[in-house]
DNA sequence: CGTATTTGACCCGCGC
DNA sequence: GCGCGGGTCAAATACG
């Protein structure tokens, strides 16, 4: 899939291939051990299980109340950190960052920093995760990272990549695009050069003041593949719903899960997320893979990020804020459930449907592999009926 | 009727 | 300064 960013290079200005190129990448082969150093590189830990129930839960407690951008954390809380080429799932994000990790916990795991701005991430708060698998450590380095870089409005993005559903054949746009809790809204859509599949804009719709964007694209190279580029960061907590300023929601029909009567929007989060769970897996392809990064610049990267790509490593993201968050919760795991609690006597019970979470310990417990079941894109509402409403719309 | 999507026009950054 | 191309706007249209 890497291909398709190979061949963005060939594009000229701030496109995709702009962001990639400049990814700093080791190589594929390289391990942790041979990582120049905690301040030159991003490592990643080794054994996702072992530490990502402990950072998914900080990452949905920090959802709570913080605008967590969901999609990344529904992303952090599923087998997506399982990176197992046994199961034929190549998943992985990979991120651009300013800061580099150090000392303790946090050092393993890539930070983000913007390069602009007061140090919050793109997206919004909680930018998650990411995940190691197959144990290669990833290091992503920018040191001429977005400062000084030219580029329009200079705007920091992060670009995730993850498998597309086939074409919707019946849609013009030819997009199926993958829920991700927060409102889109689509404002625009460019063909673009050099691409045979069109870009669409989508601004959040969830607040009117919040200027977050993303654009789609489908992969010119690997029309299963889905790159979604994400701007500005939401200034607002997670929807309630996930149409909030939408009072038809052509987009949103039956699915959407409005019946929680919760007045704390984060469990009524939660309750969509597990909606979502419960939709079908259509998206455990094979080819599935998945790619966060932040823009950067650095054409030396392009190679590594490359071949990084083509091995299932497993990157983990956080912002800075939320490292700091997250590595206190680390402390006292307990914070979290503590808090669920008062909410439900079984917290997991927000989180995830009986019988999900059973599956899941289940599986963990079994090998935190192949665990294609727990597929991460099935987080992803890929069927009609999404908040983009284009699929359903059968146009 | 209200909201979302489509799509052509316009704006603007960037390279030459 | 000019042209290219990406990003956004906004009117028209579709949908529930």
């Amino acid at each position: 899939m890497c291909d398709y960013f190979n061949q963005r290079m060939e594009n000229s200005q701030g496109d995709l291939a702009d962001i990639v190129r400049n990814r700093g990448l080791i190589g594929p082969t390289e391990s942790a051990n041979e990582l120049p150093g905690a301040a030159n590189s991003w490592q990643f830990l080794p054994e996702p299980a072992a530490v990502f129930p402990r950072l998914e839960d900080k990452v949905l407690g920090d959802s709570l109340a913080d605008a967590a951008d969901p999609l990344l954390h529904e992303l952090a809380r599923t087998s997506f950190f399982d990176s197992t080429e046994a199961s034929g799932v190549q998943k992985k994000m990979l991120w651009e960052e300013g800061n580099r990790p150090n000392g303790s916990l946090l050092a393993r795991m890539p930070q983000i920093s913007l390069g602009k701005g007061k140090g919050s991430p793109v997206i919004g708060p909680p930018q998650l995760l990411a995940a190691v698998g197959g144990g290669g450590p990833v290091e992503i380095s920018s040191p001429r990272l977005i400062a000084g870089i030219k580029r329009r409005k200079s705007q920091a993005k992060k670009v995730v990549c993850i498998p597309a559903p086939a074409a919707a054949s019946g849609r013009p746009s030819g997009e199926v695009v993958p829920s991700d809790l927060w409102a889109w809204r689509k404002y625009g859509q460019k063909p673009i050069k050099g691409s045979p599949y069109p870009r669409g804009y989508y601004r959040c719709s969830s607040s009117k003041g919040c200027s977050a964007r993303k654009q789609v694209e489908r992969s010119r190279t690997d029309p299963n593949m889905l790159v979604i580029t994400y701007t500005s960061e939401h200034n607002h907590p997670w929807p309630t719903q996930r149409n909030a300023l939408a009072g038809s929601t052509r987009s949103q029909p039956s699915k959407a899960n409005n019946a929680s009567s919760t007045s704390r929007s984060s469990l009524h989060n939660h309750k969509q997320f597990t909606n979502m769970k419960e939709e079908p897996k259509e998206c455990s392809s094979s080819n599935t893979s998945l790619h966060v990064k932040e823009e950067a610049h650095d054409q030396e990267m392009e190679k590594a990020l490359t071949d990084h790509q083509d091995h299932n490593d497993f990157n983990t993201v956080f912002d800075e804020s939320f490292n700091e968050q997250m590595m206190s919760n680390l402390n006292q795991p307990d914070n979290f459930f503590a808090d669920l609690a008062e909410l439900d006597p079984d917290p997991m019970n927000i989180i995830f449907p009986k019988g999900f979470m059973k599956d899941k310990l289940d599986e963990e417990r079994d090998n935190n592999n192949n665990n294609k079941a727990m597929d991460p894109f099935i987080m992803f509402d890929w069927g009609e009926g999404n908040i983009f409403g284009e699929a359903k719309r059968g146009l």
